[in-house]
DNA sequence: CTACATTAGTTCCGATAAAGGACAAATTAT
DNA sequence: ATAATTTGTCCTTTATCGGAACTAATGTAG
């Protein structure tokens, strides 16, 4: 049950009608791709008339084109419609502490050019001038991708709520810092930045073709150097006033826990990320306040799982225990948003099988009565680069959100 | 932004738009009554042409009157129209473990019958027949109020999202009780019921006349036998998959804390309940297993206010302790949903005045550095009965909801 | 091989609603 | 009294949905 706003009202104008089926027909395309004219019309409930005009008024954008023409059991064959993601591009970048990530994919999010990696410039103005250069160089040497629609980037912190500050960004030491701006203004391309974990969920929220789609209500989580959380309710990205919402990386586990890369201690991301993992694995205490010693950083969370594979106690006690934080952390999460389902990505899940029931009874031992055991736990595998195309998606869905009215 | 929902797509008619532009007049008068036709189309950016016709609907529908010819400095007077509410009533009731609360108010939620009170039966069935009673005698008595549009309910627990089960409510030992068909059924009303937190933000959300409008991102808390918490985020409460949402107030404060009526250690309702505050003041713990003793039965919340007010040390002592527990569980919800306000109501905001600086202090301590000091907090006066008037709304709300589009 | 059934897609007309201009009604200022 | 101003209604124009009729393409029964 929706209000309408009583400030800022939308009223429905002539063309409105006629805005919503569009966008109606465009995501039932892209979802349902191929599909015919007649099918559309069965799935909206609608006569094939009005699905037709619509249809065409999509093709004539250049949004839609009609492709094969499709088999049929009986009577006149149907010709096929497809989105029309022919020459058009968009790149995803995922900016995270030590390394960072660049791809290229159509205007659904799947790969054009595959992903390339660099150490990560942590000063933001020689950062803007190198992804500028990355950007340039990767569509001038495949001139094949045609437009590019603009950049996406996912970030390890808070971005504020119209996209072109990073608010806070501890594990990259960044401090309200404009970065859309100058980043657009050198690529002369439009540019959108967002938190790691909400671009994430928006992605999810979207549906990939194929895939299951998510349900209206469900919390996506990013294991990885930090705890990227996004939160989608009512089918819509938790965002707050600040875009600060769903951060439940720093809510606390133990007051008197390990210290947390945001300053205070005992969040939960100090207890699960990679860092905390590995250091736990090496009896060391983490403390975000020194520079992280070369012992640590020498070792990955990919290591650790491999050595717990060969038997070694400890790696099998550190993952364990990563695991049962994991579970603590989510319960405070099924608490607050009574999630149907929760995705989970980030290296740890590569050793999800052994860890899964820790997870669960942990999660369980803690969450109220209607939603325990309910919250369905689904692996996102890496193979999938669920940021990318996250940072992807940042790009790719406000072209078919549905019109605001009311 | 929003998405449309492949699976359950609504195909804009060609009543739609009518529909839409329909309830923000609705909602105009609503808001602002009492209103002319050049205003609303004003307001609404349209000729007032279409406005005319719209209203005329809605007068035709017994929704809208014209009432009194209004005053303007130059040219013809306008007719001011207001939102239809003679002649029709809601019956709010407010369920609490120990004692319940009736009242019957308008279609704004503004009182006609003042409110009465009476002791809680708690079993479920004899309650059921006690409410029939005290409906049917109320509405016969005062035949003036014209026809019940139905009765709202609200309970110190978790309700399903068919809004016909009671889940869980462990302050009144519900567990899975079928409530809303056997009051339908015996009343011959609509029956709507619904965690009472949740609907005193809904009731929130949808602006009381008057007051300053609601955020879209707000949360409110409701401290009394227990602790009601409801959220508001994108201007739509936060339910989830089981209606169990926001259920913030068995978050956990401390691992070792007293216990809470729903079985765990250590929720923050536990530590910050009416209960727990008289049970700090007599120096017991608060332990939900077994029966309340008479001694901490005997005195409520207002009276240890009272004796603070008369310098008596353990009672302020008492007091302060909730008021830093208040803000550790406030920092919890405000990292999760960053909210733009947070509404506090209940017996222990009569003694805000010297609490409000311990609880922002406990607040801002542990909330991340974006919404940091940001988030208002507003007393709700106990004289409003937030409560009530949250029942009333979840009667009266549906019928100036937008039409669900895409 | 032909007629018919079936399905896809197009075209056209009627109904409905917003957009906007014309106009009458009501009122105040000059 | 006259002009100016504002409200509210009416009517025409334009855009959209809804549905029927029509054309196109294809398979099947006789």
């Amino acid at each position: 049950m929706r209000n309408t706003s009583p400030a800022n009202v939308r009223v429905a104008r002539r063309g409105t009608s006629r805005e919503i089926n569009r966008q109606i027909a465009l995501n039932l395309i892209r979802t349902r791709q191929p599909i015919s004219r007649a099918d559309l019309a069965r799935l909206m409930d609608t006569g094939r008339g009005a699905v037709s005009v619509l249809v065409n008024d999509l093709i004539a954008e250049g949004r839609v084109f009609e492709g094969a023409t499709g088999e049929a059991p009986r009577g006149r064959k149907p010709k096929f419609l497809y989105l029309d993601s022919r020459r058009r591009c968009v790149v995803a970048i995922d900016l995270r502490p030590t390394r960072s990530f660049l791809m290229v994919t159509d205007i659904v999010g799947e790969p054009l050019v595959g992903m390339t990696s660099f150490p990560t410039e942590r000063d933001p103005d020689r950062l803007v001038v190198e992804l500028a250069g990355r950007i340039k160089d990767t569509l001038e040497r495949h001139p094949e991708l045609g437009r590019c629609d603009g950049v996406g980037v996912v970030v390890p912190g808070m971005v504020d709520r119209t996209g072109t500050r990073v608010l806070f960004a501890p594990r990259l030491g960044w401090h309200d810092v404009a970065f859309q701006e100058p980043l657009a203004a050198r690529t002369g391309l439009p540019v959108v930045i967002e938190n790691a974990g909400k671009a994430c969920a928006l992605a999810h929220a979207w549906g990939v073709q194929g895939e299951a789609a998510a349900p209206a209500d469900f919390v996506f989580l990013s294991v990885s150097d930090g705890l990227g959380v996004g939160v989608v309710t009512n089918g819509q990205l938790l965002r707050g006033r600040h875009n600060a919402g769903g951060e439940f990386g720093h809510i606390p586990l133990a007051l008197d826990g390990p210290r947390c890369a945001c300053g205070v201690e005992g969040c939960w991301e100090a207890h699960v990320s990679n860092l905390a993992t590995v250091s736990r694995y090496l009896g060391r205490e983490l403390d975000s306040g020194k520079p992280i010693p070369a012992e640590v950083a020498a070792l990955t969370v990919e290591d650790v799982i491999s050595r717990s594979r060969q038997g070694d106690a400890l790696a099998v006690a550190a993952l364990r225990a990563t695991a049962r934080y994991l579970g603590s952390g989510l319960a405070a999460v099924v608490n607050a948003v009574d999630p149907a389902r929760i995705y989970v990505s980030g290296e740890i899940t590569s050793a999800w099988d052994s860890l899964a029931p820790i997870v669960r009874a942990a999660l369980d031992e803690r969450t109220l009565e209607p939603s325990r055991g309910h919250a369905e736990i689904v692996v996102v595998p890496a193979q999938g680069l669920p940021r990318l195309r996250g940072a992807a998606a940042l790009v790719t869905t406000p072209a078919f959100a549905a019109p605001v009215v009311a």
